[in-house]
Formats: structure tokens, sequence, C-alpha cells
DNA sequence: CTCCTCTACCCAAACGTTTGCGCCAAACGA
DNA sequence: TCGTTTGGCGCAAACGTTTGGGTAGAGGAG
């Protein structure tokens, strides 16, 4: 029933007559010391004792002793959130290659929940924090600031933490221009929620575009929404009742979830993605090359943005300071918004 | 820099002049030796100045202490892949309700990396395990049994280790009972990967019911593939080939993304889904419903499959024995089976 | 032979808890 | 009045590491 106790460092000194100190240097010591720690000939002895105690050191000793947990805590709004799931991937891809280790909680992008997970966290004793939820509403990072917890943000930027995204900005303008390009006039956006500033950016960025070119969208025609595809549909529909006669001959919905359910809602007023309407998306999801009518969108480095948030935060712990991280978009056209051709 | 020390029990008896065991009593002790532990006044004194000096027990020391870590191991194929994405997130909601926390690794359903992130968690002195993972074809589930770490696998059973499943074959039945209400009597199946006894299950359950019906899938309509749309696809252009002049009028993926990929390819073989052909999934995808034409599906308990898989680790822990659970599947019906009406 | 410098170790404290045991005083029973 | 209980705590060991400081002995320089 009690499983075996796991050798100790304690147990291969004694076996060998040696200090556990030594034993210790030897096995768990940092590299450059490792000549100085003992002689080959001991050294040899203790490292195959070790294998074959199958000795693994104990992370709570270890971690009590050095105050360092080799943890770092991620908050998501969404698992479950395609974007979210790979930028952990990512996350946790850089972690191991470090030795640390991460553990992911939901948020569910609610502010108590946040709070009572941040606790939970530092209580656990993280060494470091990576928030993929960043909100411009509420004072949470400040506070996390000021007990002096290192953190990074990444995929949303807030306040002016240290942060890795894309260029969220650059991308809204990458997909107005190229509906420009498409002869485009009269276009709405699917703005998604106003507390997150990747939304925000990406229609900034696109209503910037459009304005230059002198065909501003019109405010009613720029609607927020939730993240998912009910979040699309909804406001589609709000936008379609405001337009009236006039419905815009393209959609830009901020992501692709919601650009799905944009599209459906599009659809059922009997227009035909990439012919009738042009409707085009954010993130490039995998799936978005998938659907029916593939969907332009806009490709994010999401995985690497987690590697380089990783990256950040380790830096951060490790006493270095940082700058945030921007990484370049890249627009995938595909039949949503060329299929009239 | 440095952050200030977080408040040990020590500091606290000692400004209290007490000693630091009546603290740990007070504050960490089991609720019910808690009016033994302390006079209530002295009791309230203690908690009082614990969360003004906001007093956080050190899980390092305590697991040092205790050998117990409260941390639990899950093992997925994807993270990425959203059921196994909502699996987690009823593990983690079921793991916070009981104080315990979990953290997750991707292993992409591959040998070395399981054993590999196996090891690590077991080197981290999980509790237990929780595997989305399992195979047949691989010795590991029974040597971390033969280790004595307690574990349960969740979505997909292995071997005759506890765990908490979906009742595939059922499902697999439910479908094949639909199509053959809708008069199909041509049919082929996507199956998944032969490693996966989710999908061996669902398959059989299917093809079994047809074969009940009179009307048995010849084996070459039954073909392996991957989980992902790419598979699906593959899958059913060899289903296509092989079928040559008569091609089925209805598919069964064993999985919503293989159904994608398969509705995919069909679009491209000129038939119309839900018309000329019925294509029906499995998990209900929140995707499913979403789609310009709707997919039939499956839909399966995945958050709460999470949730009971910990709760019967727990009870595992606790060092109570457990059987498997398996949880009723459920059908959707859309119009990818019934659009042609 | 003395002094010094390495090499190859050992020593012991400390990290913050938990927990079986023990002790003192007050309350209680007879 | 004299045990005997019991409420309210203190004591100390232990969990497995890390790490700054030793120290004994070998070898070399002078």
């Amino acid at each position: 029933m009690a499983r075996a106790r796991p050798a100790t460092l304690k147990a291969i000194a004694d076996q060998l007559g040696l200090h556990v100190s030594t034993v210790s240097r030897v096995l768990n010591g940092p590299p450059e010391g490792s000549e100085r720690a003992a002689s080959g000939a001991t050294a040899e002895r203790i490292r195959r004792l070790a294998d074959e105690l199958g000795y693994r050191r104990n992370p709570h000793a270890k971690s009590l002793r050095t105050a360092r947990s080799d943890l770092v805590g991620v908050l998501v709004p969404q698992l479950a959130d395609l974007v979210l799931a790979l930028v952990y991937e990512g996350i946790e891809e850089a972690a191991a290659e470090r030795g640390l280790s991460t553990f992911v909680m939901n948020t569910r992008d609610d502010e108590p929940t946040q709070r009572a997970r941040t606790e939970l966290a530092i209580g656990r004793r993280v060494d470091g924090l990576i928030f993929a939820d960043g909100r411009e509403d509420t004072e949470l990072l400040a506070e996390v600031a000021a007990r002096e917890v290192p953190f990074v943000l990444v995929n949303r930027p807030a306040g002016d933490f240290p942060v890795v995204a894309c260029d969220n900005r650059a991308g809204g303008r990458m997909v107005a221009e190229h509906l420009l390009e498409r002869g485009h006039q009269r276009v709405a956006v699917v703005a998604g929620p106003a507390y997150a500033r990747t939304a925000r950016e990406r229609t900034a960025g696109f209503v910037e575009r459009y304005r230059e070119a002198g065909f501003p969208v019109p405010e009613e025609l720029v609607v927020h929404s939730r993240f998912d595809t009910g979040g699309g549909r909804e406001a589609t529909a709000r936008i379609m009742q405001a337009a009236g006669a006039e419905p815009p001959t393209a959609l830009f919905a901020v992501n692709d979830f919601a650009a799905i359910g944009a599209a459906g809602c599009a659809r059922e007023h009997g227009l035909l993605i990439g012919r009738d309407i042009a409707v085009a998306g954010f993130n490039d999801t995998p799936l978005a090359a998938e659907l029916p009518v593939p969907l332009t969108s806009v490709r994010v480095p999401v995985h690497e943005m987690g590697r380089r948030a990783l990256g950040l935060l380790a830096d951060l712990i490790g006493g270095r300071s940082v700058g945030s991280v921007h990484l370049p978009p890249e627009l995938v056209v595909r039949a949503s918004t060329t299929g009239g051709a």
C-alpha cells in the first residue's frame, strides 16, 4: 500500500561511507563546481549507485532550502480556447527545456476568479506568473507588481507591463488593406470585448486604415461582442439591423470563432460567404482552413508567443530586466474573401 | 528586489509568545481537533495576527514533512485538442474544490514522451496521476502500477485499469441506429487510430449494430485515420476510392474533427452534405453546431468525465478501492444527417 | 624540516512544517 | 484532603536538501 520511500541523498551517502553534502554536490550541484566536489572515482561511484537506486531529488526539500520552486503559474481565460491552449503549449515546452514546471488555471476572464487563482499560485510559492488574461479594467496586475512577484503578460497587453504579443494593430491594418484592394468600401467590424486590448487594437488598426483610405467605418457598424461563435452571431445580427437596406460587403471579426458565428449569421441572411459578403477573422485557428468556405485570417505565432513569454519570465526571475516583445502577424488569404473572384 | 520573506508560523508564534506547534495546530490542523489545540481566545489571537501578516503555509515544508504533495499530474495527448481541454477543465475544477493542484503535460500520443512526462511527474512527487492518453500497445501503465503510484485513466480506457469514460460502444450503436432509421444501408467508417480504444469501441458498436440489422459494413469501408481533420480527409479519400462506383450514402467518423475533414472530402467529390451523403461525428464539439451544415454528433459529458476522474483518483489516494465509471452518451441529430429530408 | 597549497572530503545549520509525547495547573470527584 | 482527570500548551525530532565553512593529509617549494 505505502509506496516505498524513494532513495535519498543520505541513503546513498551511508551506503558509500560518504557524507551527504558530497553526494549532493555531485548529483545536484552546479556543473561548474562538479570537478572540485569529489574525485572522479568517487563521483562515478555516487552516480552509479544513484541511478541503481533510482534516486530523484526531492523537490520539496530542495525548494524549502533554496526558496525557489522552479514553478511558474499560468493564468488563462479558458484553456478550451484553442488560441490559449496553443500559447500554453509553447509556454510548457519552453519551461520543460529550462527545468521549470508550469501549472495553468482558468479564470474565465472574471476578476474575482483571477484574484483567487493568483492568490493560489502565490500561495504555492511560484517563482513567477504568466497572465494570458490581462485586463485594462482592474488593479490586479499593479497589486501583484507591488508585491514584487515577477510576471509577464502574453497575448493580451495591459498597462505597461512586459508582454509578448503580436502586433495586433498591424494585423488589423493588413486585413483592411486586403479588403480595400478587393474593392470593399462599406465594411463592419465584430469588435470583441471592450476589456481586451487585443480586440481593441485589431479594431483600431482596421478602422484607422479605412479612415486613411477615405472610407471611415460608421460607428454603428463597429459592435462589441464576446469572443465565441455566439458572440459573433449576435454582433452580426446587430450589424445587419443597423445597416438596414445597405448591408456591408465585408465583415472583419477580431477572432476566428466570432468570424464563424458572423458567417453563420450572414448565411442566414441569405448571403453567400466569399461572394455576397467577405468575412475575415483573426488568429488563423487550424480550423479556419478546414471550413467549407475557408476563412481568411491573420496568422499569429501563438506557440512562439508562449515560448517567448516564458523566456522573458525566466529573465525576470533571473534578475535581468526585460522589455516587451511584439511578433509580426501574417495575413492568410482564403476563399471567404475571394470566393466571388 | 528580493521579495519580503513570507510570514512563517514561527514569526506568529514569537510575536504572540506562543510555541510554533500551537500556531500550527490552530492554523493548519485538522478541524476536528481545533478545539483541543488552544483556547478560544488564543486561537482568535492567532488567526487575527495570521491574516494581518498575510500568512500562507509553505507548501514545500508541508509536503516535505507529510510526504504528501497534494499534486496530481495529468497527461494528455494534446491540450489543444478541445475534448482534452474540456476534460482537463473538469479535472482542475474538481481538484480545486478538494484543495489539490494539478498540472498538465502534452504527450503527443508518443510513447517516449509519455514515459518522460510520467517520470517527470513522479519526480515531482505527485500524489497521483491521471492519464488521458492510455494506449493498448504499451507496458507503461503496468509499470506505473507496479511502482504503486495511484492513477486513473480518463476518456480512453486501456487494460483493466480504473477509467472514467463514456460508453463508446453504445455511442457507436446510437449513430448506427439513427442512420438505419434514415434508411442508409451502404455506410463507411472513418475509424480513428488503432491504438485508441475510444476509436475502436465506437467503431465496434457501430459495425455491430449494422451487422445485426443485416447490412454488414464491408471491411474496406472501415479505414483507420488520425484524429484530426487531415486524417478524416485522407481516410475518406481512401473510402471513396475503395467504394468506386457505389459510394456510401453515409459516413460515420469517430470524432468531430475527422468528420469535418470527411465532409470536406465528400464535398470535393461533388456531394452535398446532408443530402447526397450523411455525415456523423462524435464528441459534439461546440463547433459541431456552428458549421454551415450543422453536424450530427454524439455528445459526451467531457467536463463531468474530468470531474469524476479526479474524484476516483482522490478515492484511490485516500486508500479506498475504486471501479471504473461509464457515462452515457447522447445522440444530437443535426442537418448533416437529415438535410435531404 | 617547515611552510604552503591543493585535493577531497566532512560538519552543521538552516529552510518551515507536523505530530507524538509530556507537563503544569486548574477543576473535579469522593 | 488527596488523587485523578483534562484543558492548554510546549518540546523536540524529523522530513531531504543546500551551502558556507572547515580540516586532514598529500605533495611541492625553499
